[in-house]
Parts: C-alpha cells; sequence; structure tokens
DNA sequence: TATTGTTATACTCTATAACTATA
DNA sequence: TATAGTTATAGAGTATAACAATA
C-alpha cells in the first residue's frame, strides 16, 4: 500500500472534503436545473431587496466580469428581474419561477447539510463551523 | 446591509474556507512554477517508489484521462520519469530536479499548513480535523 | 476619480466518451 | 473481461485587462 504525505496537511483535507461536499451539492441542485453558483444568487436574492450584481459580487466573491453573464442567464429563463436603479446600477429580484426554484434550492441545501454534518458529533459542530468561519474570515492573510 | 443566509450552511462555509485556503497555496506553489495539482502529484511520487499513473488517479481522485497530461508536464519539465514494467503500466520516480521541487513544495505546503491552523484553538485542531476527514472519507454517501 | 456593469479571453480543475493495448 | 493509459472534448469556476457609462 502506499504513503500518503497529505494526508497530514489540514489545507488538503479541507480541499478534498470541500470537493466531496460539493460534489454532492451539484447532484441534488441539478435535479433543479440549477448549478452551485445559480442556486447562490438566487437565495442571495431572494433574501434581499434592492440587491445589485455588484453586491452580489462582494458577497459571494464572484468576480463582476462573471456575475454579469450568471445573472443574464437567469434573467434569460425567467427567475430573475432587472430593474434600473440609475443609469448603472439595476435592484434585483425574483419572479415567481425564481422564488420556487430557490425554495427548493434551499431544501436541497439543507438536506445537504443533514448529510454533511452527520458525520460530525454534535457536539462538535458549533466548534467546526467556527473554525472555517476564522479561516474563511481571514481572506487577506491565510 | 445585506442578510446572507448561506453563511448557516456548513456546506457553503466550507466551500469557500476552502476556496481561500486553496488560493493561499497557489500562491506559494506559484514562486516554484508548480499549480497544486503538480505540487501534489510530485510529493506523492516522492514517498512512494513504484508508483503508477492510475495510483495516482485513485489516491488523488483525479480521473486517469487528466493525469495523462499532467504526469506528461513534470516530465517534459524534467522533474519526472517513467520507467515501463509491463505493456500498459510505469513505475514513476522523480528526478534530482523533481526531488527538490518536491521538498520546496512540501516546504510551502508546511508554511501554508501553519497560517491555516493558527486560526484554530490547538484544542480543537484534532477535531477539526476529524470532521474533514469524516466529510471527506464518505465518498459515496455525503 | 471611483463605481457599475460589460466584453473578451484565458486558465485550472473536473467530467465523459471512445479508443488502444495489455493482462 | 478488466485494467492502464490515451485522445478529444466539454463544462464549471475563476482571473485579468480593457472599456463605456455614470456617479
Amino acid at each position: 500500500m502506499s504513503v500518503d504525505p497529505l494526508r497530514d496537511f489540514a489545507g488538503y483535507v479541507l480541499r478534498r472534503a470541500s470537493a466531496v461536499s460539493q460534489a454532492d451539492l451539484s447532484g441534488r441542485l441539478n435535479g433543479l436545473g440549477l448549478k452551485i453558483t445559480e442556486a447562490s444568487v438566487l437565495v442571495l436574492v431572494d433574501a434581499n431587496r434592492r440587491m445589485t450584481q455588484s453586491e452580489i459580487s462582494r458577497m459571494l466573491s464572484i468576480a463582476s466580469a462573471n456575475v454579469t453573464p450568471l445573472v443574464a442567464r437567469l434573467e434569460e429563463r425567467a427567475m430573475l428581474q432587472r430593474e434600473p436603479i440609475d443609469g448603472r446600477s439595476h435592484f434585483l429580484s425574483l419572479t415567481p419561477i425564481g422564488r420556487a426554484l430557490a425554495k427548493k434550492a434551499k431544501a436541497q441545501m439543507q438536506a445537504h447539510e443533514s448529510e454533511l454534518i452527520k458525520h460530525i458529533p454534535a457536539s462538535r459542530r458549533a466548534s467546526f463551523l467556527e473554525a472555517l468561519l476564522a479561516i474563511w474570515g481571514d481572506e487577506d492573510g491565510v
């Protein structure tokens, strides 16, 4: 049998765990015809009125150049509307179709979540989440 | 300010933490002219004699179709050698150049690791790693 | 001057199908 | 039949530069 020196690195294990997790979520959302980023945008816009693309860009850390085609595609599919507020910005809102999908997407995220944390003793879930947030939070440092 | 309902999902936070972590490691390896997957292969082959591409494929969960160009590029750059063992398999080994780079890559991974776990209280590191391994491990479930 | 949004482009990683050759 | 490796191709996500319009 072979040795895996990478298993000793939390960074590597984090990467692999994230890949497994994403594959699961991706499969669940596939049934709704949504990619992970698309579902994220729907859930985010559903929870906030008066969101702009630049806010999505900042909150999801997606380069604004990549938000444009993402939002455009959701608009094409009649899930989302754009209402001009000044000459350059638009408020985003969901259509009834978009709201229904956001709800279903969130349900899939919840189901995914349940499967995920099932593998962690209940007493350790809080500190697990805390650790992940600490790593995420230090975006200019880690 | 806007609400972020995604922050409540461990799966989402896991994804974001992994992205931040990978960006850091990627930057460190960039100084060596290596991508994360390339460095992973070098470290893995360095730690094991008689590794084949299919073993790399399984251990790193990289589709064999993607291992071919990855290994080919390392061979082109004189970091790695392939020795035929039967008509279809090859044992991989590092050249002196590859070994030197593997060592440097591992040092960067260690440095990355130190930065990463700095954000987690020492008493919680073990259970954090355990949780990630549990998520990773259940590849046919989560 | 800074911000919003856009276009074009390229890179990294991953995924699948179809194939050859060998065991 | 199963395995090792290859080729071609496509998709998802991310990144940057250059730009127009607006604040």
